[in-house]
DNA sequence: AAGATTAACTTGTATATACAAGTAATCGGA
DNA sequence: TCCGATTACTTGTATATACAAGTTAATCTT
């Protein structure tokens, strides 16, 4: 058998909860988290582990160590984080963010110039794609269209997806979890069908992410497509 | 004393290496790196510190990791690496890039809408600010502003910075290593001024990075703001 | 000859430990 | 009181080790 029953790694775990404390302030900006010894013996884990999460945390832009003093908070990120890793809907907080179907989840062929390069395979099942509009506070900030190659996944087209993080559902009931990605960004000219779903003007410059997103299937990866209206919201990475 | 005496640890120097190698194809895309357990042969050093460097490696796009297979080669990334860590320099690769300085570092006060927040101490001491276009295989691509603190950097403004690496002079004159940072990004417009220096039109879409980078001095930031036709080089990132 | 099993690799996760180096508060002596 | 050394913390780097789990090729079995 070659599968991963879902285990989830103790890192990831603390990291979890850990970005889920700071997300709902139960540590706040400025705030000091516990060392890392403290956070040992917490959750009986040895430094190398605890210092795996910590890393991560940083990449992703919540906290900030500083040698000899500890690792300090940074809040949620304000712009959204949507260059690291976990999608929009972690990036962003739950709270605000709305997505609207423009186009359900529906197997199709490949856009015949895609972004990316596609294996024979991938070409030959086609693809699920999935057209989303994503509004925070109300107000539409991304609009983005998700390629599914068509492998071993079942009722996908009949499934509800609306306020569900994409990401989400593949975990929990596909086991399929996000394990890196690449993506390439440009500027661009919000085209006439671009701006209305944004409600912007017709040749506004958004950004465009283009995203290819690895899985723990082997071979399996997914892409999406990201128009970022960044007028108001700005995007966000750390390094 | 509180200074690094510009000690090198162990992962980070073959980190260089192996980038070094990639990018002078010593290896080539596709192939195989040597596994863990040689390179620590060949480094005497122990598996963490190795995995240590080939996980920024991962972080910058230089090669993927495959469990049970190996660490294979992407190559030197196509597109501009911009957003991880290290500068344009390292990102494009030296060959094609060459730098034209617009004004040459000097101090002056600070704009009086940063992109970022400053400290008191840091307005008070003002800046050094340099201008530069950047261009890859003569064109240009990125215009940048850089942003440096007024602060113990004796004789900077009377050094030659043509076609060097902002990153380097620091890290050997000065001893201010680069730890890390964060960065918005905005889509916007191309200004007239903007236009001119990257030779489009005005109005053209164009990238706006803003990043505040953070050295190996406590409390020591500096800014850069970048604009990047990304017409033919996309920005690229991994994660 | 074809298919299943095994063995020898690879990376992933985790523990335990040690020392270096930066920070901050405490304690002592002038 | 004030300044400096000490001390007890913090994170950073590095070693050594163990087992889990995915990959691949050789080997054994039918």
């Amino acid at each position: 058998m070659t599968c991963d029953q879902g285990r989830i790694p103790q890192y990831r775990k603390l990291y979890e909860q850990l970005r889920k404390q700071i997300e709902e302030n139960f540590y706040n900006e400025g705030d000091l988290l516990p060392s890392e010894n403290e956070l040992c013996s917490l959750h009986n884990l040895t430094r190398p582990t605890v210092r795996h999460a910590l890393d991560s945390l940083v990449n992703d832009g919540y906290i900030k160590k500083h040698k000899g003093k500890g690792s300090i908070v940074s809040g949620t990120p304000k712009e959204i984080g949507i260059l690291s890793i976990f999608g929009t809907t972690s990036a962003v907080g739950k709270k605000n963010l709305l997505t609207q179907i423009i186009s359900k989840p529906k197997v199709t062929q490949w856009d015949e110039s895609f972004f990316y390069e596609l294996s024979e395979k991938e070409r030959e099942f086609g693809c699920i794609k999935i057209e989303r509009l994503r509004l925070v506070k109300d107000k539409p900030v991304f609009y983005d269209v998700n390629y599914l190659p068509n492998l071993n996944l079942p009722r996908f087209c009949n499934r509800d997806i609306t306020n569900k993080s994409l990401f989400e559902i593949l975990r929990k009931d596909y086991q399929i979890e996000v394990r890196g990605g690449e993506q390439k960004l440009k500027a661009i000219t919000a085209s006439k069908q671009i701006a209305e779903y944004l409600q912007i003007r017709q040749g506004s410059p958004v950004l465009h992410l283009m995203r290819k997103i690895e899985t723990n299937r082997p071979g399996y990866y997914f892409y999406s497509s990201l128009i970022c209206n960044t007028k108001v919201y700005m995007l966000y990475g750390s390094f």
